[in-house]
DNA sequence: TCGAAGTTCCAGAAATTACTGGAACATGGA
DNA sequence: TCCATGTTCCAGTAATTTCTGGAACTTCGA
């Protein structure tokens, strides 16, 4: 099997964005590959296509299985493993997400919260310790948001995402609203120390 | 000046997932110790601090320039440059999603748009082409969401944040009353043909 | 149980990226 | 203008990461 002109572009490309993200040259191109291939493909066809080693390769899907961006599978006739990426663009998002959640954010999360907790020893620490808290509380809150978010249904999020800025509006709308909203305006960074995160409009 | 355990932790932290994410390790320390610094360092003191060669820091505070996360100042009485980050941590954020987008999300797009635009060369290309309008239009929506959200003033934005998943009651309550909303849910992914992106809100 | 086909692992080679020291260059005060 | 102080650049070196080929292992059908 040959590459097109076209796929080809689009691997380089991908593994290019790959390795100034973390991920390396070749595990972004094995994945671009199978993103826009049509049918799964098997290990040493993605060898072949690529002009990667046979064990590169294996150790790129393995990499890729552990962030479950690729899916195995079987093909009746065959005995080889297929391998191909999710079909829903979503989902992949949501994936890439949660795991990008788990790996990066969590364990820096807890890093700071340690810092955090830890005696101070001078003026210098103190004042790093607020910036450290700073810090915390604001990752914790774009990641509960975006936990959150994820749950949503494709709908939901799309209609979410075309809304922009002007959810703003929504926002005004609902503190004008008595019964619904409290009307009351969080100040920047508090620290939502009972924990309701506005829970008043879940009926 | 010597490092506290506190900050050499936080720096030496924030040095490995730097390099996790195509920051280099010592740009990634240089940034954390002016991030929990009070007062602006000049290179020198850094690279004595850190250990590392001063022309390493000089290459480092410039990268870190590039990216508008450190700024420069002079203080009376000192002939050197003085470095610090933002102080404002949404500031920060807002920088950073900026300076990414040009970086990688345009170059992206863009190849994207002229991969979509080239005639295919087959039936394998027109399929990897409905995969790429895919990741397009994904990719474009959530920047123009972004794009959008980060105009907002803090406080909106935090207001926002907190309410998480939550949002969706708004919106439901959106469609429901027909003076404002159209009552309307998009198809997921639509194309957005009209580019209207659900103006009837803007008052 | 044997052999063919397929997969995983690993040690060393290759390539890339990061870092250093020093030299060239710039700036501002005397 | 000259000197002292500070900054930038660059070529070579070091460290790290990635990639390869092959050997060991696994699986399945005959």
């Amino acid at each position: 099997m040959q590459l097109s002109p076209l796929t080809e572009a689009f691997t380089l490309h991908f593994g290019e964005m790959g390795s100034r993200w973390g991920i390396n040259r070749t595990v972004g191109q094995i994945y671009a590959l199978l993103y826009v291939s049509e049918r799964a493909l098997p290990a040493d066809e993605i060898a072949e296509i690529l002009g990667f080693s046979r064990s590169n390769v294996s150790l790129g899907l393995k990499e890729l299985q552990s962030w479950r961006l690729v899916r195995l599978q079987h093909l009746p006739g065959d005995r080889r493993e297929h391998f191909s990426t999710l079909g829903d663009i979503w989902q992949i998002v949501r994936v890439l997400a949660e795991e990008r959640r788990r790996r990066e954010i969590d364990p820096t999360l807890s890093v700071l919260r340690e810092l955090i907790m830890e005696t101070p020893g001078g003026e210098a620490d103190r004042y790093a310790q607020t910036r450290l808290r700073e810090m915390h509380d604001l990752i914790e809150l774009i990641m509960r948001w975006s936990e959150d978010v994820q749950k949503l249904d494709t709908a939901d999020l799309t209609q979410l995402l075309k809304l922009g800025g002007r959810v703003v509006a929504l926002l005004e709308l609902k503190n004008r609203l008595p019964l619904i909203g409290r009307g009351r305006r969080e100040p920047a960074m508090s620290h939502d120390s009972d924990g309701s995160h506005d829970q008043e409009l879940e009926t």
